[in-house]
RNA sequence: GUGAGUAUAGCUCAGCUGGUUAGAGCAUCAGAUUGUGGUUCUGAGGGUCGUGGGUUCGAAUCCCAUUACUCACCCCA
């Protein structure tokens, strides 16, 4: 080999047919479940305007979006001594009009205000695409990887923020994922941040809360007064911060804590109301009050949810909450919003770390026809046939190879049924259909052979 | 953006403090087996040791640079 050994941009995959019926199988059961609940698809380009894009996911944030360059002449306008002087980021607005996708609820957000006349709201909407993000990857973290969001606009029901929760743990159900259901809310935060004497910090406060988990109480205090706190609003935050029990009792101490902030007790009447109706929607796996939970995105306002595997150190699997004012950026205020965000990827990783797809994933095949040639290659031909127009994954091993071969060919595919129609069977309009897991074999027609791979 | 590690066959790796023609397992292909895979046995193909430079009689091995990848931090699905 004296050529460049070719590979793929880093933090993207390639992806086999195997690892597809896999990811496709997450697909399914997602999709199924969004539209249990009346969510309905929509797709939006991989590429967006930098417009649409910029600002909305704070400074971190613009800095890993992909930019594309312009087409054409891009330099052309631009002074050459600007090209020296100024910034490169000057410069790259000057060269890049365009960027890939960073998430979907921005582009969720630019689709609602362009189509505002065509949509009835409350408008319940899902979307399985993937999103670009210029990040290190590391484990569990990629460039190019899959959301799988659910999200409803206008509409200020909570209802809506309960069957998000609902929704994550009926999915993750079916996967057969253990996982953790967190809930907490902006509005509880910002409240904290009032009554410490920090309103103007809740990000910073939110930050390194988040991480208490990782780093231990300690290193966060001593994170907090890094991020300009000082000693009595972080000793104001402790009994905060270690708050125990069930989420009733959470609720009640967090009720007497923040009595003098408004938003702080309209987030707890809130939080309490969703989990409500969580609860009576069937939920099973109960959500657990996490003060600690904050996430990234600046533009939750409301609910706050995240839902992480039980063991596993992968990061969150899923994400989302309330939006009150995201259309506004684009020119449609008033219209509050609320989604979840599935990982696609990192549910992959962690099922297949554990072993959980199913053994046949459906899209392989089902069923391969031996192929001998002559008269009997035609009998296997129309018997294909029949068994599709039975919607079942057949195949019919294109050439006369020896019958070794065809049966290692079905065994690496994992076809779990073999058909065998050769001189014998032929003349008695029979087959022999083999079992590639139990390696049994019996005589069959047409009708028993339905009947067995069917059942 | 910051820090660390790795780079040898399609894949996973071995190759000791530098010493002839670079190894294994798995995978691939062929045969043992002219109607039977997942077990066994035999054989074959496949590598300018990431790239460029340096030290040396001699470099996969030591040094420098560079690129790519991996892991962690930041941040996040």
């Amino acid at each position: 080999m004296n050529y460049q050994k070719p590979s793929q941009p880093k933090g993207t995959r390639d992806f086999s047919p195997v690892e597809m019926n896999r990811r496709n199988y997450i697909f399914r059961i997602i999709k199924e479940t969004f539209e249990l609940y009346g969510y309905q698809p929509i797709e939006t380009p991989a590429m967006e305007n930098l417009t649409t894009l910029l600002g909305k996911y704070g400074e971190e944030g613009d800095k890993l979006i992909f930019r594309i360059l312009n087409s054409g002449d891009f330099i052309s306008g631009i002074d050459p001594s600007e090209l020296l002087n100024s910034s490169s980021q000057k410069i790259s607005g000057k060269i890049s009009e365009k960027g890939l996708r960073y998430d979907l609820t921005v582009p969720f957000a630019r689709y609602v205000v362009q189509h505002r006349n065509e949509i009835t709201f409350p408008f319940k909407r899902y979307q399985l695409q993937p999103v670009w993000r210029a990040d290190r990857p590391q484990k569990g973290r990629y460039r190019e990887f899959y959301q799988c969001d659910a999200d409803v606009i206008g509409s200020d029901s909570l209802i809506n923020d309960a069957e998000l929760l609902v929704m994550a743990d009926q999915i993750f159900r079916k996967l057969n994922i253990g996982v953790a259901i967190k809930l907490n809310s902006r509005k509880i935060l910002t409240g904290i941040a009032e009554i410490i004497g920090h309103p103007d910090k809740i990000i910073d406060i939110t930050v390194s809360i988040d991480k208490l988990d990782k780093i231990g109480i300690d290193k966060v205090n001593e994170e907090l007064a890094e991020r300009g706190l000082d000693q009595s609003a972080i000793s104001k935050l402790q009994p905060i911060i270690n708050l125990s029990g069930s989420n009733e009792q959470k609720l009640d101490r967090l009720k007497e804590l923040l009595t003098s902030s408004e938003i702080g007790k309209a987030g707890i009447e809130e939080t309490a109301e969703v989990l409500k109706f969580a609860e009576q929607m069937g939920i099973v796996d109960k959500p657990e009050l996490d003060l600690t939970l904050a996430r990234g995105l600046n533009y939750y306002t409301g609910t706050i949810i995240e839902v992480k595997a039980t063991e596993a150190g992968i990061g969150s699997l899923s994400g989302g909450g309330r939006y009150d004012n995201l259309t506004g950026i684009f020119g449609l205020p008033g219209v509050s919003g609320t989604g979840i965000s599935f990982g696609a990827d990192r549910i992959y990783d962690i099922m297949n770390e554990k072993n959980l797809f199913p053994e046949h994933t459906s899209g392989a095949t089902h069923v391969l026809l031996i192929n001998f040639g002559g008269n009997e290659s035609i009998a296997c031909l129309k018997l294909a046939s029949f068994l599709r127009e039975h919607n079942i994954n057949t195949e019919f091993y294109p050439e006369d190879a020896k019958i070794k071969k065809q049966f290692a060919y079905a065994d690496n595919k994992q076809i779990p049924w073999v058909v065998i129609i050769g001189e014998n069977e032929l003349a008695t309009n029979t087959m022999q259909l083999k079992n590639m897991h139990t390696g049994e074999q019996k005589t069959a027609d047409q009708q028993l052979l339905l009947q067995i791979i069917t059942e």
